[in-house]
DNA sequence: CCACGCTGTCATAAAACTGTCACAGAACTG
DNA sequence: CAGTTCTGTGACAGTTTTATGACAGCGTGG
């Protein structure tokens, strides 16, 4: 199942482009033009996310956002405005009705999405799946498994632990300290640079066989998974 | 480069213990124990937020707090005033001093935590944002990566932080100094026209296949966004 | 008690980045 | 236009950061 978008906007040119292009980035993709609908729609449709222009027909987008507060059947989805103003007064004002973020026409794809993926990761707590997937990597915490193109990956408890962290939030940054914090706990005390072997040992057993590196190395802040790799 | 705490706080078992947790929560924390100190500390460090304790030796926070509206290179930045009195009349002065939130001693780090972001996204939502944009330029934070028409820029640590900081204010002018301090820290020394250099790196990384400069030279000044650059 | 797998630390080598300098060229000045 | 000031940049030596093999300690199961 793919994640639902409400689009609320009036120009067609715009929510044609936005309904084109989130559905070529796998959304799930819902337009309507005007405010009342939009109410209703969010109701029952309970979209994962709304992008909600600030000008439009009738009633103003940020009155909308108000009433989505409102409601309880709507409150927890998260919303995005889209605007043309970019005045700080606006921006307050939006997010002082409930606005999750804040996107200024014109804006790029990859900046809504990037934008649309942040929010809803903010707002969707940890999506406690059991098996977990990044490219052609698949960690199972059910049977404690780390699959990689269907071949088994042999991984002790901690490189276990660490790529759990990682796969998380695939791209993100953690830094060695992160690292240590959420994989071996607050408490105990180990050298930073200890991350850096056990990194060491993940990857040698992710890449056995010659494979591509999916860990991205970030100089002088740490480590990620490395978001534009395509298992 | 994470978002910049200024800590103001004489006693050194509080700026400590602010100075540790605040960095394990990936903030970058610089401490001061006196008014003049945080004022100077304030202009050329440009940090995203202040924590200010009430109770300071020769000048009190809440003339401190005045005296940083009354500047323009510090207007905008927030403040967060931690005091040991809970009185009502004492936080009314706060605020109209001009802070932003009131913190009371005892307080738990992870009250403080959600102040800071609370505030912070209430002042400045851009600079909360991990995603910062300019033109057809785009600066992760999350994944510390730019990039620009889409495509990756490699960046080193240094022209990472360089970046970060031009793009706070596009059209801005820093100076040489100013950027040595925001980007390289108060502390240590180097040349000025070591500027000079990361700046051409950053020009040849952001620049490579013959893309506009995006970044304009001010001749006996420093360097700026232009603008006027429309990507 | 031993073998074994796992761990944390260290030493060392390799890689990446940094700051300075020198010089060429550009931009101003009068 | 000649003189002066300022900026761009290739080169380079030095420094910082990362990768990795080696190793000793630990606990478990035999």
């Amino acid at each position: 199942m793919s994640i639902k978008v409400l689009v609320v906007e009036d120009e067609d040119a715009i929510s044609h482009l936005l309904k084109y292009n989130l559905t070529a980035e796998g959304f799930e993709v819902t337009v309507v033009d005007d405010g009342d609908e939009a109410l209703m729609v969010a109701d029952d449709f309970q979209p994962d996310i709304i992008l909600l222009d600030w000008m439009l027909p009738n009633v103003s987008g940020i009155e909308i956002c108000r009433q989505l507060r409102a409601r309880a059947e709507t409150r927890e989805i998260p919303v995005i405005m889209l605007t043309a103003r970019a005045e700080e007064e606006d921006r307050l004002r939006g997010f002082e009705k409930g606005a999750d973020d804040y996107v200024t026409k014109p804006f790029s794809m990859k900046e809504l999405v990037a934008r649309i993926q942040a929010v809803l990761r903010r707002a969707n707590p940890a999506a406690a799946a059991n098996l977990v997937t990044f490219g052609d990597i698949a960690l199972d915490r059910e049977t404690m498994r780390v699959t990689r193109s269907e071949a088994n990956v042999t991984l002790g408890p901690t490189e276990f632990r660490l790529l759990e962290t990682l796969i998380k939030r695939p791209g993100r940054v953690y830094s060695r300290e992160q690292l240590l914090d959420r994989v071996w706990g607050q408490d105990i005390y180990v050298e930073a640079r200890t991350v850096d072997v056990h990194i060491g040992r993940l990857r040698k057993a992710l890449n056995k066989g010659g494979l591509v590196d999916p860990i991205r190395t970030v100089r002088a802040s740490g480590y990620a998974l490395d978001e534009t790799y395509t298992g």
